[in-house]
DNA sequence: GAGTTTGAAACT
DNA sequence: CAGTTTCAAACTC
């Protein structure tokens, strides 16, 4: 007799119950994101007039009018599109697809899932749970003291009624409405964002689960952060892991191992169909991942922590373009595209930036070399006719022509022979021609006499080379700026740090363009 | 299933 | 804001 109408369409559709908090908004939502349901002009009035309405997509629990409508207009309002939901009599439950209700809901409205419907990390999806993340059971608590009024229960903290939990002395249900209203507004008061998705850019609109997941783990992140200590947040215990996140620099966890690039994270979850893991580890390029691991770069949330809070005090209150942040994250960045910052006031909590979009990440250096190489062939390409011409020339005895080819040759870079011998980054490709530059002159000072056809070609290499030089600078410059937007290195923030005289970024700029200028 | 561990929420 | 307590889920045995 307890379970009213309202629990039965509830264990009809989990949803529906899950949604119950905010039910005249989750029915509209319901409505337009399924499609499911006519536009009944009478639902829809009572929608509108619904006071609550501004809410719908703040997943902020609804302040019910009175239990019988609330019975009539959240519960029952919602057992229509609830049986279309239903699995047909030749579908597996387990497949059934469930309309994407959830994503409007509470992606992690209390992280901690109950074991009835245990969450696997990455897609390990278990009975009970349908593809889409759907939990098809509903949570069942187990409060004791706290009468289901607090956040700890999970049932609450989701926006649900307790429905055939095991709680003691609970009052998340409808006959405690009044004091359940007072928890939702005591909750409220400390947290308003208490009842709003806790994970940030959770993906919208995907139906590929491989590519929902994958989205889930380069978009999402924990909006508060998780505070673990032990778990490594490897274990449900966090937040973060459980939600399928990484941590992020939102995080204040220690020893923290779920990040991108964590052996320990891909050692836990190998041998399962983590689709979006296998992805991004295909997709970072192991060595660099290295070399940018010992450089200091290393993407855990500690060290994003550290910049973020080096970055913060020279440059407080920034938050990424949320939109170049996407951009970036999904590797699709142009080394050019430098990030907009932008001002943010009113957010207490966010002291700089928003994601690791800010962080140097191994594609980054990749993008780097990819620019010093891009840039190489494009200044070889340049000039490759110029050294044809020199190998041409009958007026260039063999000796002459070689001493020019290597004096002349833009491609100290991209010199095959000695690129053979000792391959070197072309980063480091790039320095070394400045010093090979300098060598050669001497070579030619102590040489003496030169013919004026020598002399002219000597002129033009050193326009070559100021040329090349001033290309490959000027995109090392760039990304060197572009690097000191996204934080630090070592902790150490570069523009603060780096030179006690330090100057600002247009100064370090010029001075830049004036030095490889001459 | 009981006991322990863990970390978020609540409190001070 | 930091430290402590409360709480319930996750975990272990």
């Amino acid at each position: 007799m307890e379970k009213s109408d309202h629990d039965l369409s509830s264990h009809q559709n989990p949803l529906a119950h899950q949604l119950d908090f905010s039910v005249p908004a989750a029915a509209a939502a319901a409505a337009v994101e399924t499609k499911m349901i006519d536009s009944s002009q009478e639902t829809e009035k009572k929608l509108s007039q619904s006071p609550l309405e501004d809410q719908r997509d703040e997943d902020l629990p609804s302040q019910p009018s009175g239990t019988e409508e609330q019975h009539r207009l959240g519960v029952k309002s919602l057992e229509e599109p609830v049986r279309s939901w239903q699995p047909s009599a030749t579908e597996d439950a387990t497949t059934t697809q469930k309309p994407p209700m959830h994503r409007l809901g509470h992606p992690l409205g209390k992280c901690r899932v109950s074991k009835q419907e245990p969450l696997t990390p990455l897609g390990q999806r278990t009975e009970a749970e349908s593809k889409d993340g759907t939990p098809n059971k509903q949570k069942h608590c187990n409060c004791k003291a706290s009468r289901c009024l607090k956040l700890y229960c999970e049932c609450f903290a989701s926006g649900s009624y307790c429905n055939g939990c095991n709680c003691v002395n609970c009052q998340n249900n409808l006959e405690n409405e009044s004091a359940r209203q007072e928890a939702i507004t005591g909750t409220l008061e400390r947290n308003p964002d208490a009842f709003k998705p806790k994970i940030a850019g959770s993906p919208h609109g995907i139906n590929d689960l491989q590519e929902d997941v994958r989205q889930l783990l380069i978009l999402g992140k924990h909006s508060k952060g998780c505070h673990c200590k032990k778990s490594g947040c490897l274990k449900k215990y966090c937040e973060c892991y459980q939600a399928n996140v990484f941590c992020s620099e939102n995080c204040r966890c220690q020893d923290c191992k779920n990040f991108e690039g964590s052996e320990e994270r891909s050692a836990l979850l190998h041998g399962s169909h983590h689709v979006s893991e296998t992805y991004i580890q295909q997709t970072t390029n192991a060595a660099l991942s290295r070399a940018v691991s010992t450089s200091g770069f290393l993407n855990t949330p500690e060290s994003r922590k550290r910049k973020s809070k080096d970055a913060s005090s020279a440059v407080p209150h920034l938050v990424q373009n949320q939109a170049v942040n996407r951009v970036i994250r999904n590797g699709d960045t142009s080394l050019f595209s430098i990030p907009n910052n932008k001002a943010v006031s009113g957010s207490p909590t966010c002291t700089y930036r928003s994601s690791l979009s800010n962080t140097i990440q191994p594609r980054h250096v990749k993008d780097l070399c990819t620019l010093l190489v891009a840039t190489s062939l494009d200044v070889a390409n340049k000039y490759s006719d110029k050294r044809r011409k020199h190998e041409k020339d009958p007026s260039l005895d063999p000796a002459q022509r070689d001493a020019n080819e290597i004096n002349d040759s833009p491609d100290c870079v991209l010199d095959s022979t000695r690129m053979d011998e000792k391959p070197l980054s072309p980063a480091t490709r790039a320095l070394m021609c400045d010093d090979e530059h300098v060598i050669t002159s001497e070579k030619e000072t102590s040489a003496g006499v030169k013919t004026s056809q020598e002399k002219e070609d000597a002129d033009t290499s050193s326009e070559i080379y100021l040329e090349k030089e001033r290309q490959i600078l000027s995109s090392f410059r760039d990304f060197l700026i572009q690097l000191s937007n996204r934080g630090s290195i070592k902790g150490t923030n570069i523009k603060t740090n780096t030179n006690p005289s330090r100057k600002e970024p247009q100064d370090e700029e010029q001075s830049h363009r004036d030095s490889s200028l001459g």
